[in-house]
DNA sequence: TAAATGAATTTAAATATGTTTATATGAATC
DNA sequence: GATTCATATAAACATATTTAAATTCATTTA
């Protein structure tokens, strides 16, 4: 398979452009992102890799945490994908509201001090909640 | 599905990239598709319908033959995506291959005076015995 | 060093996509 | 109007991708 449609390829899956999308506001935590868009962690994990693999995000351990973020220094082509998408997809419904459920997560976080699955499951007991009973 | 991730979608299949790249180049009628491309009916008159469903490509009928074209006037997320896809694909071996025997089809066709599934064959078979006989 | 935690990997199932084969449509020609 | 040619569409098939579940691996901490 040629580079071009490798790279066009990660952008053909909805998991990987709302991971993207994230990654690109902020460094994050694989907990964090299971948190922030709903999605188990083996999903979460292998996203992240096919986007490491193909050069958009870069990783590095923090105690038991793998902090994940877009590279600084995107390589030319990844540059100019990234930027058509965020001009493409960046007014989208659910990119924006991923955005402000990172948002809400950060607050929550910060609340408790934590970033830990269980940090992170009571984050999503919490939104849970606020959807079905709550007034936002 | 939400407009972008359909978007990217189109240009995650190389087959159509490669429709979409020669058609960059010129319009042409389906018949001189396959013939440039190598690619069956159904597929090329598929992937044709996909790419004008998405908004890059147009068509009018002359006879019997449906003649496709890039919208000269490309809407905005379009006009990015077609743009970047010349920047990140447009070096690569397999595009300018079809180039070239889009070339080569020009000038068969010229030669012979005629653009019809005839002539389409006849080039396809001239440039098998190309291949494997002759010495480029 | 054993237990616990977070993440990666493997596997298998489900789903989606691409491709071919067969058939239908629509225009031109006889 | 029957036939032929170019293209479109439908159905069937093959393949690839996504996804969740289970397992494994690596690190930390007790």
């Amino acid at each position: 398979m040629n580079q071009a449609l490798g790279l066009f390829k990660i952008f053909s899956d909805e998991s990987r452009l709302r991971v993207l999308n994230i990654l690109g506001r902020k460094e994050l935590a694989v907990c964090q992102i299971m948190g922030v868009l709903g999605m188990s962690q083996p999903l979460v994990s292998r996203n992240l890799f096919l986007l490491t693999r193909a050069g958009f995000i870069e990783y590095r351990r923090e105690g038991k945490l793998m902090y994940y973020r877009l590279k600084p220094e995107l390589p030319e082509k990844q540059r100019l994908l990234v930027n058509v998408f965020v001009k493409v997809a960046g007014a989208e419904n659910i990119f924006k509201k991923d955005m402000a459920s990172l948002k809400d997560c950060e607050r929550f976080q910060k609340k408790v001090g934590k970033c830990n699955m269980e940090t992170l499951k009571a984050f999503i007991e919490y939104r849970q909640n606020k959807k079905s009973g709550g007034k936002g």
